[in-house]
DNA sequence: TTCGTTTGTTAGATTAGTCTAACAGAAATA
DNA sequence: TATTTCTGTTAGACTAATCTAACAAACGAA
């Protein structure tokens, strides 16, 4: 559907990938292996190994052992690379599940540029050479994860004393809901202050940090709020509109005025 | 290929997200728009047109208007949403071009969890909330672009001494080099230090930071590094070799040691 | 109203990837 | 050696997505 940045398919980057990983653990690689750790059937198999044999990926005769070659070693390195920045990624920046992580990763990975995979590279890199971020992003950010009733983020005053949630009150310190809004007024979200159902719901819609979101119409305990955003109109019930917390002016939302 | 979370292909969401892009700015989306704005003949979106009308994901008749359902509203939200966490964390984070950003975005977009999603969101909103995370990642990651010649982290003294680069002595402070371990010895790596080409190839062939590499037969100028990761030995010049920086000890590198 | 232009559909081809069912070869076992 | 079991291939069907080329409808002048 996208291009993979080699010129073989998601789907053969996958079975290199395979043959890959088996060869490393194992010295032979079947047809009968790779169904099973692809979860598909020797029949799928078959013909993926006559295509990445046309391609000069593997060189495989009819029933005998598969082996990568040059060429397709670098690609199923590359595939397996960026399987593994990826997973990193969901796990140790994200906090995803690993097996979630893998999923994600194992699909996403065939579209990942060689210069974001790069970057994402040097990330780990930065972090792994910088304490305090992995401070900032182990303790601070791998705290907040969504509970049963709420979405906070628990850092500690001195790292980062904005998003102290010790004392309701100082949620959002100079944020503001959006309930709160004059009608018309155009903020760009903070926040959004819940979690579970509301707060996915609210993200499914688009409501995230950065986004633009105009107040059209205000409601109440009844009658949803009306908000503009990406153009559209969409009604929001009061109980989601209050979890939206925007930045409180107009233009000069804190550092995130790039937008066109 | 792959899940894409609805239960719709990626393709189908992107004509659902690319319908959506368009009324949000005018007031009708017609084929040609579409056609033109994914790239693809207008003879292939009729058909999509219709897989889409089946799904009852847009309301369309033949040669009319095309309006989505509530429900390929919903999708085509959703993966517009994905589309712009990624793409912002690609740009923003990660500092890719735009239009590269886009490219991947739209892409990966497809396969990215809900869970991963709802992270990705809170990790957006950690970062505004946290001013000490947007200077290490902005000013300190920001500033470690690639250039010519090397490939260096530019972080001030204070906000991340162990990276200091100003005298040369100091790069790695207690990291080793690949080439000056004892055959035999496995450590993980820390980081690369090398930029462009020489870079990109360590990074393909799979070293990334907290890979773990073994030294398997030291080289020299004229004979290769032999070095065993993932289970392959691969032959590595010493022009390579001496860019792979490793953390000192075989166990306790610091804080990476989660791997099984 | 007629005629070209724009717009959209259809037919037909192609590529890819998957499956089930049937078959074939090889290895293990009796 | 004969038979069973394991392994891999092939045939045939199906879905999805794309294209080119041909056609059809609608629109806008003239
Ligand atoms: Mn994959
Ligand atoms: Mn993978
Ligand atoms: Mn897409
Ligand atoms: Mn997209």
């Amino acid at each position: 559907m996208f291009n993979t940045g080699s010129d073989i398919t998601g789907s053969l980057e996958d079975y290199l990938e395979t043959i890959y990983r088996i060869l490393g653990r194992s010295s032979v690689a079947r047809v009968r292996d790779i169904a099973e750790e692809m979860q598909v059937t020797p029949a799928s198999v078959s013909p993926a190994m006559k295509r990445l044999s046309e391609k000069k990926l593997i060189r495989y005769s009819k029933r005998n052992y598969i082996e990568l070659t040059e060429k397709g070693l670098f690609i199923a390195r590359r595939t397996m690379t960026r399987h593994n920045l990826l997973s990193r990624f969901l796990t140790e920046i994200l906090g995803i599940s690993r097996e979630q992580a893998e999923n994600d990763a194992c699909a996403m990975e065939h579209y990942l540029s060689d210069s974001s995979m790069e970057r994402l590279a040097a990330f780990f890199e930065f972090l792994a050479a910088c304490p305090e971020l992995q401070v900032l992003i182990k303790t601070g950010f791998g705290n907040c994860l969504e509970n049963e009733t709420e979405y906070l983020f628990r850092c500690s005053k001195s790292i980062c004393p904005l998003m102290v949630h010790d004392d309701k009150d100082n949620i959002g310190l100079e944020l503001l809901c959006l309930i709160d809004l004059e009608p018309g007024s155009s903020r760009k979200i903070a926040r959004i202050n819940a979690a579970q159902k509301i707060r996915r719901q609210l993200i499914d819609s688009g409501f995230i940090q950065g986004a633009r979101v105009i107040l059209i119409r205000p409601g109440t305990t009844d009658l949803p709020f009306i908000v503009r955003l990406d153009g559209y109109d969409q009604e929001l019930p009061a109980a989601m509109a209050e979890c939206v917390l925007v930045y409180p002016d107009c233009e000069g939302t804190g550092e995130n005025d790039n937008e066109e």
